[in-house]
DNA sequence: GGCTGGCACTCTGCCCGTGCGAGTGCCAGT
DNA sequence: ACTGGCACTCGCACGGGCAGAGTGCCAGCC
């Protein structure tokens, strides 16, 4: 019917002016500012029965109307167009990203220049190292019985660890090791790497298989288990800009989330380079992100997802803008990250 | 004589009560909870003198006496002893730190632990750069036109940069350039690394002429340029602990500065191994630090200092822990790094 | 000469009562 | 089904009054 249309309409309406001014709107302004057709007593009627549906609530008697997480949710779902960037926007995407130097600065200044065109916290995650492949190992000797492995991804990651032989190594014994692990894992995916160490135990001559094996060991063990994914943050400052304004009590809780990393890498692991990811407020089913909302989406070469990249802002956000920036800088992302 | 003794007691008591209790304090309470052995009147008349000297000022009539950036600067300088750590405070350290697997993971620890240990932001800087030398160059191919030098130095540092030649590169070409590369470089001081490049050049078979020169050009230019120092920062969260109470307005310009990087590092330059340096209010002489201070000091092998670390927190802070904290941390950076 | 107790003064923070404005819900009318 | 009108409910801003904390000064004491 016209009815649930005007209704939808009001909500619209209501996010979009709730969003903007950040006070809660009554049926009267709503009106003015809208070309609703109808008067704000109906407005009213309709505003009723949305806060009786759970989509709207005031705050208290007689201030206006706020949207819930379920109103915001029907707006992201139902009612919100993506709002697409301006052409300025996009060149200063371009502008932005295209002197990067190596991976490191392509996500950095990624997510200097989401914070900037969000104004939220942004987040961008590392290539994630379990989907990623092996491009060279490399093994530079710190001292008799140290080395340093170097493993270089397809995704243009450098990790390094430290590796404590059980007996001195030889210059000649790491010059072999290197040339037998590259041989054993060069191409391989990070994921498949446990199963190739069977095979170069039996192909590594007897005097280096003590070696090999402690070595490939701390490569697994550090390197494969997961939890080693990172992220970048910045644009924490933009928490700070509205402060009491968007987030109840302070802002302790979420910054000190944001730290952990964790948190945001658990939410991450839910992204695709196809869609854009939206929770909002207690969808995220985390005590400090009350009163906050996540976009994300995968950015990837091709339509492989190497990682995730998003904001962290309150529920009170501009949807539609926030979405259209993540995609877009996951979409640049993902072109420089392929060409690499 | 023992009047200013008792003066400069006088504003000891008041710097430490002010600090543990972030209320301004008056002459009847440090009568009470100090021995001073004098009445509230005479404190009264000290007080007078020392905010005459502009060590102490009183927020409004008839509040309590607060430190200014000179009084807490006097405090600093003449009246405080270094705290010791606790035994368990160092043993935290060891266990905190001893299981680190390479330098981003010393460093990520270390900036966490400093944060918990003082309850402030944290500030770690990697190895300086122009600190260090060459200990190994890696070059990989990612395309036919295109290598991957990977740079590790001798602090532990692994740094990436991409370079686009001008023709394409045979394998055999690369193997070549990389025997060129670490003959020339290896063991070399950074800062040192472009006075080798003539000798590289003439060393260098003619057809490999081309490619050295560019290759080494990139390094040159964007490793050993100042500005690639970079930042680890930690526990902002701690910022908004005590919010209003500590900080001017909003956290928000400083959460910018930190985030700039810049700033801090500008201050990192002037920190040396041996002492704690301490900048107090004003002295940062930076609009987003009024209010704050910086506590830092040199980490490094032995006598070399390779970058700096410290902490960021209101003036109104408890510098002799602080202090200690940032000495305990940086000294076992240092010697974490001397190892690897 | 330096220290002390006493006293008057000043200023902030808090409580509380009041008035205003915004916004609602409901009802009768079209 | 929509609209105008109306009574009602709150939150908030404003202002007076009060209590408490802390000071500066002064006269007296050791």
């Amino acid at each position: 019917m016209a009815h649930d249309e005007r209704r939808l309409e009001v909500l619209r309406a209501i996010v979009q002016d709730y969003v903007s001014t950040n006070d809660p709107v009554g049926s009267k302004a709503l009106a003015e500012r809208h070309d609703l057709g109808v008067s704000p007593a109906t407005i009213r009627n309709d505003m009723a029965v949305l806060e009786e549906q759970g989509y709207i609530t005031q705050p208290h008697t007689s201030a206006g109307r706020v949207p819930t997480d379920k109103g915001y949710r029907l707006f992201v779902d139902r009612l919100s167009a993506v709002k697409p960037l301006s052409t300025a926007e996009r060149r200063a995407i371009e502008r932005f990203l295209d002197g990067a130097v190596d991976l490191h600065d392509v996500l950095s200044r990624s997510v200097r220049l989401l914070a900037q065109l969000t104004r939220q916290v942004a987040v961008v995650q590392y290539p994630a190292l379990s989907r990623s492949a092996v491009r060279h190992l490399e093994v530079v000797q710190l001292a008799a019985a140290r080395l340093m492995l170097v493993l270089i991804t397809d995704t243009g990651r450098v990790e390094q660890r430290i590796v404590d032989t059980p007996v001195d190594v030889g210059a000649d014994a790491v010059a072999e090791l290197r040339t037998l692990l590259n041989a054993a894992f060069a191409g391989a995916k990070l994921v498949d790497a446990g199963g190739k160490v069977p095979d170069l135990l039996d192909t590594a001559p007897p005097h280096l298989r003590g070696l090999v094996a402690t070595v490939s060991a701390t490569l697994l063990e550090t390197l494969v288990e997961p939890g080693e994914d990172r992220l970048v943050i910045g644009g924490t400052a933009n928490l700070a800009r509205g402060n009491a304004l968007d987030f109840p009590g302070t802002l302790q809780p979420l910054l000190e989330a944001l730290e952990e990393q964790v948190v945001v890498l658990r939410l991450m692991t839910q992204v695709d380079a196809s869609t854009v990811l939206v929770r909002i407020g207690e969808e995220n089913a985390h005590e400090a992100l009350t009163g906050a909302s996540f976009v994300s989406v995968g950015y990837g070469a091709g339509d492989r997802a190497l990682g995730g990249l998003g904001v962290v802002g309150p529920t009170r956000m501009d949807y539609p803008m926030n979405m259209a920036a993540v995609r877009a800088v996951a979409r640049y992302v993902g072109h420089l990250l392929a060409e690499s």
